[in-house]
RNA sequence: GUGGCUGUGGUGAAGCGGUUAACACGGCGGAUUGUGGCUCCGUUACUCGAGGGUUCGAUCCCCUUCAGUCACCCCA
């Protein structure tokens, strides 16, 4: 072969596109019972967006980002994630006019130069909702139990839901300077990635993987005890609906978003059997997106759930439902000088709304049958020579085995009766 | 971006310096006269991800490259 699809990319053929559809579907429907409604942005965005939006600092802008010139000398970037995205769309058509909250969802690919493996792609796909408009607490609740019913729903268990609050543009500063005079003294015994973090996102440091730096880390002041005081009222009234809900959720300290526009409430959905990729689920408040995306002030809470994985989990647990989209009616016909007449049939039959099929490779009539049973079909109209001569065709049963002789004319008749008591 | 492992037909895979490159599934054809699912028979890889090198000889050794996978990193 010439060249492969390009790393990271996957063809989603025939015999899992049922997967695909089922899991949008839950989605869709979830997001109609909870009044949020779809939104579909374009692909590709001005770079400007998700520099503004994202962070300078983030690793996905930094390092994991497709962008390229356009003919006309723009920078143009393929969105890595839709937040920005969906809320750039909101100030532009000024969506803050509506009432407010705004409840919208997307379904769509992201694209991210990383380095794959399973769970992580170049070009993935994310379902993820956006709640534009309301500050209150009851929000932050809803949009967790979205997430929690969408998985509820395709039958997903063993997940784990983290949650945390990263504080605001008033508490987290000081969290910071606890956290960096809490390293400094140590600053030189830190791993080299944690020596970079102490400038740019000491946070980062508590979720070091290295023994030393865990070891150092131990004690560090955790924001969540510098919270200022609507912030940890926020945070305190998140869990009591939590609580009020019976869901069950551990509260992680250490738990930081990648993207710079959280404040407040931060989540994490996790399966762990993914692995390194157990994070199904992500999101949380960002108030300060908008107005930095040139809107009016108005606060914002939204999640991210990667497809990809979510299909993996229903993999793992055996929860993806048969593909199974079978023809019902298969043509067989053994002699060619009754071709058109078949194939007229056909056609009638599938005007009618019938899904049938028949052979296309000259296959003698044995072998048609076999492609009969192959394909599932569960009749069989055979089109013999000596039938036909008087008006008449076999149908056959394919379940029953049963057959007998009808006029060609009555096909369309008989087929749609039984049709219909299938479906009664 | 870093490190480990892997790469044989449509699929799952044996072989690891000289083999007709096993086996299973699938596909195709057939088992007397026009009818599938079971069984049986035949057939299905000028070639071992790609490109170089070593060698009398390489699928098996070396290098490069591409891809997959796992961990790190990051994140959904």
């Amino acid at each position: 072969m010439l060249t492969g699809a390009p790393r990271g990319t996957k063809d989603i053929l025939p015999a899992s596109i049922m997967a695909w559809r089922y899991v949008e579907q839950v989605m869709r429907e979830v997001c109609a019972i909870f009044d949020y409604h779809e939104i579909r942005t374009p692909m590709f965005e001005h770079t400007e967006l998700f520099h503004r939006g994202i962070g300078d600092t983030t690793d996905v802008v930094e390092k994991e980002m497709y962008t390229f010139t356009d003919r006309g000398a723009r920078s143009l970037t393929l969105r890595p994630e839709n937040t920005a995205s969906v809320v750039r769309a909101f100030v532009e058509n000024k969506m803050y006019g509506d009432v407010a909250p705004t409840k919208l969802y997307y379904i769509g690919p992201m694209f991210r130069y990383d380095r794959p493996q399973a769970g992580r792609m170049r070009q993935f796909h994310q379902f993820g909702i956006e709640a534009l408009g309301a500050s209150s607490p009851i929000i932050d609740a809803e949009v967790i139990m979205l997430a929690l019913q969408v998985l509820k729903k395709l039958g997903l268990t063993d997940l784990k839901l983290k949650i945390n609050s990263v504080g605001c543009g008033n508490c987290r500063p000081v969290h910071r300077k606890l956290l960096q005079d809490f390293f400094r003294p140590n600053l030189q015994k830190l791993c080299r990635d944690c020596q970079n973090r102490f400038e740019r996102n000491p946070l980062r440091i508590l979720d070091c993987k290295v023994p030393e730096c865990k070891q150092i880390a131990v004690g560090a002041p955790k924001i969540t005890d510098c919270l200022c005081d609507e912030c940890s009222e926020h945070f305190a009234k998140v869990q009591e609906l939590l609580n009020a809900a019976g869901v069950e959720y551990e509260i992680d300290s250490n738990l930081v978003r990648g993207l710079d526009y959280y404040t407040k409430t931060a989540f994490e959905i996790q399966y762990s059997p993914l692995g390194a990729q157990s994070a199904v689920c992500g999101g949380g408040r960002y108030d300060g997106l908008v107005e930095e995306l040139g809107g009016p002030s108005t606060p914002g809470i939204g999640f991210a759930m990667g497809m990809e994985r979510v299909l993996l989990a229903l993999t793992k647990q055996n929860l993806l439902p048969e593909a199974a989209e079978n023809i019902d009616i298969f043509v067989v016909v053994p002699d060619t000088d009754n071709l058109p007449l078949a194939f007229k049939t056909l056609n009638v039959l599938r005007a009618c709304g019938l899904p049938c099929d028949m052979d296309f490779l000259g296959r003698s009539m044995k072998a048609q049958m076999k492609q009969a049973n192959r394909l599932k079909a569960h009749k069989v109209i055979i089109f013999g020579e000596e039938e036909v001569a008087r008006g008449v065709v076999v149908l056959r049963d394919m379940d029953t085995s049963e057959q007998n002789e009808v006029q060609i004319e009555d096909l369309s008749i008989i087929l749609n009766k039984t049709e219909v008591q299938k479906h009664e």
